[in-house]
DNA sequence: ATGCGGCCTGCCGCCGCGTGAGGGTCAAGC
DNA sequence: GCTTGACCCTCACGCGGCGGCAGGCCGCAT
């Protein structure tokens, strides 16, 4: 049984690939994905290596990396999974981008929903975040202090919109993991539960007494959504956070 | 008191918009944002109008539209709190083509991480949804059924990753979104229940079938937490939703 | 009158290909 | 050997959305 070398013409690879003919010679001629050789008749031969190559190209592609990133992106070291892997971050920063621009329009929808006054300037404050700072601070000067309360509320409706929550998501995933090396370690996890609270009183848009923090509490240890999460996390660590919550709450004032 | 009308040159539009002044040439040399007019000498003169003309412009702009087609978004109705609010829906697909990217990724470091045959076809079959499934309907076919495990643990991994979280509330987001439109326009929301669903099951690790979704619409008519989120979203959601999610999951087999 | 910063139009260039012109190569069939 | 059809090649123009610059006019201050 030979091994047999697979080489294909740049037709073959295109209908391959899912690319033009066109596609590939302008990548070869930028450097970007030159040939294994060029036959004697001048025809393009690709192999295996090229074809693992243009198969990264077309991730860092999809993702809309211009060709000169695709190439340094390419370069960046000789493990293929690493490479891809650091552009993985790429491809989350690019979801927050999005969020970012429903965060902009839902704030241009509110400029238009309100009857305040939106002066020249600040119709381009939304595009830019410290304008968009001023542009509050000036609100609340004109209309007075109900302002901020307003603005404040928008706010969270707003926090929750894509943005807000990954920021929140990714607060309750630092909350989580010191949570749970205070139970893997045999720490004081007191600290971390105080955060918690103020993540949950956040997440609620008010305050949670310690009432409320034991009845969470409750809620965590009965309910397979949670559990699910929280053995997911380390092992019974879904029956340990309920008690050390609810001890937690018992020792708090109020 | 007279009312002053505030004329603006190209160059205080650049300045105030974040522009430059060769974009606002371009934008009215392709009828995009002509000025309110030009003076004697020559010189392009802009007010109010044209000012919130291009604030919409900076709104499809980011979301990435050819100028084309702002120029078709501007002319959909006399209302332009509704053509933003109809443009909303272009950002949240947009939010899913990301979604859809980080899969593919996600699928192509599993081809690397395993030390099955990738045939030289398969290399590209993350990219084509169809393609994609036959390889992996290949891949049980070849190396048994425990491989269907193996791919759904993967997955699974890839899912709960810290960055997996973005992708899966992006996911969410759109879930959420078609929703709301299905509550706020009076559609049939099964569609939308039905991803949730699956949305709900791979966050678990698990199936849901429907007595599960139907405590989770308890919980959420019930839990302070999900209210709010709900709310946040729109009036009343937070009712609407555990309603539709029980009478779903009492139309489903099982 | 001069200088400076602003305005104007015109034009070349960039990036990543799509498209087509004109011509060579290869293999199968007659 | 010749013909035919599918494939290959290079070259070059074009597209969309501007960036950048040249050359020249405008308006205001000194």
């Amino acid at each position: 049984m030979s091994t047999r070398i697979t080489e294909y013409s740049v037709g073959d690879l295109a209908r391959l690939s899912g690319l033009t003919v066109r596609t590939l010679h302008h990548y070869h001629a930028v450097g970007l994905l030159p040939p294994a050789h060029v036959a004697a008749n001048g025809y393009r031969v690709y192999r295996r290596a090229e074809l693992e190559r243009l198969q990264e190209i077309l991730v860092y592609r999809q993702a809309g990396l211009p060709l000169a990133a695709i190439a340094e992106a390419l370069a960046g070291g000789p493990d293929r999974a690493a490479r891809l892997r650091r552009h993985r971050q790429t491809l989350v920063d690019r979801a927050r981008q999005v969020s970012a621009s429903l965060a902009t329009l839902d704030r241009i929808l509110e400029q238009l929903s309100g009857d305040r006054i939106v002066t020249d300037q600040d119709l381009y404050a939304p595009f830019d975040p410290a304008r968009q700072q001023a542009y509050e601070d000036w609100l609340i000067a004109t209309y007075g202090p109900e302002m901020a309360e307003a603005i404040a509320a928008s706010r969270a409706h707003l926090a929750t919109a894509p943005d807000g929550m990954a920021a929140r998501m990714a607060e309750l995933k630092t909350i989580e993991a010191d949570l749970v090396a205070a139970f893997t370690a045999g720490h004081d996890p007191a600290a971390a539960l105080a955060r918690h609270r103020d993540w949950v009183a956040a997440m609620w848009g008010r305050d949670c007494p310690p009432q409320a923090y034991a009845g969470l509490a409750d809620l965590y240890g009965a309910h397979a959504d949670f559990v699910a999460r929280y053995e997911a996390l380390a092992p019974k660590f879904s029956h340990w956070l309920p008690q050390v919550m609810r001890d937690w709450a018992a020792r708090q004032p109020g």
